[in-house]
RNA sequence: GGUCUUGUAGCCGAGUGGCUAGGCAAAGCUCUGCAAAAGCUUCUACACCGGUUCGAAUCCGGUCGAGACCUCCA
């Protein structure tokens, strides 16, 4: 079906994509935590499985995405120390924890929409699967990988690590693990210092608790994702997403507790997406300095010094790998603005090609041969990885073809209508199917452009007469607007906006 | 300390054992009443030191620098 080859995080190398049950493919992702506002790091790591769901559906599979809302109020760390963050946020805000889950669950479908990201075909939150986590837990007592103490239940590290490898995502030695954890521990009910929470029981004062067969109490952080990556994709799916951040030790206590319920690890095949800097500064909940999506698109927050479309910073996302690190800055944003434009602008100039001149099929002439590579290259990229910043290079290349067409550089009976249909063709997939960019203010165009017309007519009648003056004010000053007026070669005149 | 990633032209950012990604910025030219846009041209880099090789920025070793994770985060 396709000749894709990803990179996986268990293996540590690229492989050849090969869907367990295809053409269907299922993928997980590990969704936010709904107890504040996402901010644009998750952006980033959403837009990139989107681009990547898109991608596999663009090859021809039927994907089954499922993305969870995590809104069960988890401890800030595993220990059973911190605090419950849905809960407090709940006190802070003065709103019942459903109330928090609920403003920003809606708040997050708001930001993804903005940024023009499909919406998972699951989207499975965590206390809509207690039954379904209270079973894994049974289930692991049952294999003796979990043991209950005092109304908590915790994962047997060390048991599990005689017959399985714990670790084997994340490169860690249990040994080291145990030796870093020593002087934190205290006297707790743990057997070893590297066990996990499945279950904790909560105390009276807890908003959050829910009925087990241990007593009152709430969900270890890691347990929802096995237990609805199971119930939604199968004890052995094949991708499982996530940020970064997550591979240790969320993803790890993961496979853990597949393969202790099951004997399966889950996924087949493990994609990261790497984190998000601001001017080379990490971007992070705790630093404080996340700045929320709609900050940047108002231009709100004072590291900023306007708005930028939602478009550019996508646009931004995708000319690096989603595996590398990117800053994101002022400069990025302006030149990412710029380069989104030119694709796009070329995009627009396809639609309006006078095909009067050009060749039926007849004999390939450099140009058209030159087209089709490029058009192929896209496919080619994509197909490595998901590698999106050579396929827009790509497309970059084909948009000075495309220019060059326009301004006569390249004569239209150059062309064959193949490689036209083609160029049309690639830039649609790519730039709006894939990787899911929309036009700048596309809508309401047509009333816009009768006013223009209006406008760029009194022009045309000022210039006749020469005077200059009244031309240039009513292109200054429609620039003010940010509308551009274009005197091309022929006498016409075209606008963007 | 452990695990891992990384160091690419003014900036951002791909990438490969030999065939100079791309964008932005800058300069020149063409076009234009002037612009803008666009086209053409120029700027040809891979931290440092060794090694392997006919050939390395790309592989290996070392040095230095940066970052992530090991505690909540995508």
């Amino acid at each position: 079906m396709s000749s894709l080859y990803i990179y996986n995080s268990l293996t540590r190398q690229k492989e050849k994509f090969e869907p367990i049950h295809a053409p269907h493919v299922g993928m997980y992702v590990c969704g936010p935590t709904v107890y504040n506002d996402a901010h644009i790091g998750n952006v980033r790591t959403f837009s990139s499985f989107d681009m990547i769901c898109r991608y596999l559906r663009y090859s021809g599979y039927i994907v089954r995405y499922v993305r969870n809302i995590t809104d069960a109020g988890h401890l800030t760390n595993d220990r059973g120390e911190g605090v419950n963050r849905m809960e407090s946020q709940a006190k802070l805000e003065r709103l019942e924890p459903m109330e928090i889950v609920q403003k920003y669950t809606v708040g997050f479908h708001q930001v993804m929409a903005l940024f023009n990201t499909l919406p998972p075909t699951i989207e499975p939150t965590a206390t809509g699967h207690l039954i379904e986590q209270i079973d894994l837990i049974e289930q692991l007592i049952k294999n003796d990988f979990a043991y209950e103490v005092n109304g908590s239940v915790y994962f047997n590290v060390k048991k599990y690590n005689e017959q399985y490898h714990y670790g084997m995502l994340s490169g860690r030695n249990i040994d080291e693990l145990i030796a870093g954890y020593r002087d934190l521990d205290g006297q707790e009910e743990k057997k070893h210092s590297i066990d996990f929470a499945l279950w904790k029981k909560a105390s009276p004062e807890h908003i959050m608790q829910w009925r087990s067969p241990w007593g009152m109490g709430f969900p270890g952080w890691h347990l929802e994702c096995s237990a609805m990556s199971t119930k939604y994709l199968g004890q052995e799916f094949d991708i499982h997403g996530g940020g970064m951040d997550l591979k240790f030790p969320h993803h790890e206590c993961e496979i853990a507790q597949n393969n202790g319920s099951h004997g399966h690890g889950g996924a087949k095949y493990w994609l990261h997406t790497n984190m998000l800097n601001f001017d080379g500064q990490k971007m992070s909940k705790s630093l404080g300095n996340a700045i929320l999506p709609l900050e940047f698109l108002s231009g709100s927050h004072p590291l900023l010094d306007r708005g930028y479309s939602p478009m550019a910073i996508k646009f931004l996302f995708l000319q690096s790998h989603y595996s590398s690190e990117l800053d994101i800055n002022i400069k990025g944003l302006q030149d990412a603005e710029k380069g989104l434009k030119r694709l796009m602008d070329a995009r627009k100039l396809l639609s309006n090609i006078p095909l009067a001149n050009i060749k039926p099929l007849t004999e390939q002439t450099s140009i058209d041969l030159k087209i089709v590579a490029l058009c192929e290259e896209c496919k080619t990229n994509m197909d490595d990885d998901f590698n999106t910043a050579k396929t827009i290079a790509c497309l970059f290349e084909l948009s000075t073809i495309v220019n060059s067409l326009k301004d006569g550089n390249i004569q239209s009976n150059q062309l064959s209508v193949h490689s036209v249909s083609l160029l049309a063709k690639t830039f649609e997939d790519y730039l709006i199917e894939i990787f899911g960019l929309k036009p700048i203010e596309e809508n309401n165009h047509g009333k816009l452009d009768d006013v223009l017309q209006v406008l760029i007519n009194i022009r045309k009648e000022a210039k006749i007469k020469k005077d200059f003056a009244t031309s240039d004010k009513i292109r200054n000053e429609l620039l003010e607007k940010g509308v551009q007026l274009k005197d091309e070669k022929d006498g016409t005149v075209s606008w963007s906006i």
